[in-house]
DNA sequence: GTGACATGTCAATGTTCCTTGACACTACAC
DNA sequence: GTGTAGTGTCAAGGAACATTGACATGTCAC
């Protein structure tokens, strides 16, 4: 699962840390996902997308 | 998280199993998220919407 | 009434997600 | 140089997801 969470936050100029902050979730979840560690849980793509105005589908992507 | 997959489901006359096959999961699996015992993660869900031929929003939604 | 299918649920196990706490590195301000 | 912010990464633990195998129930055809 790819994203575009890193552009995204490069445009609003959100730190990781601002970003987790919005998310309520820890900074090292944010950098986890970001550099493909893992995929988050729906719920929280769910929160990702309502954070940045988008649907999930613009945000994540498979392979 | 609730979701849609029973109507879904019905609406395509699909059982459990056969939408576990489409979905390369096990029968358990999707009968645990149709009954709300948890939710699908990531990668899931976008097969799920992908067999359905739907965005997530309209199969998935918060609370 | 026996057989086949569909559904719900349980236990046990393994993997993935998310946490806190820590450390290293870079870059920039002072 | 010292301090601060931002990022990447690790370890260890807990919570959530997904598995196989099993059992119970109900329905429907035969």
């Amino acid at each position: 699962m790819k994203n575009r969470l890193k552009v995204l936050r490069a445009e609003r100029d959100w730190s990781q840390q601002a970003l987790a902050d919005r998310l309520e979730v820890s900074r090292q979840s944010v950098n986890a996902i970001e550099t493909g560690k893992y995929d988050p849980s729906l719920p929280l793509a769910f929160r990702i997308a309502e954070v940045f105005g988008l649907p999930i589908e613009e945000i994540f992507m498979p392979r």
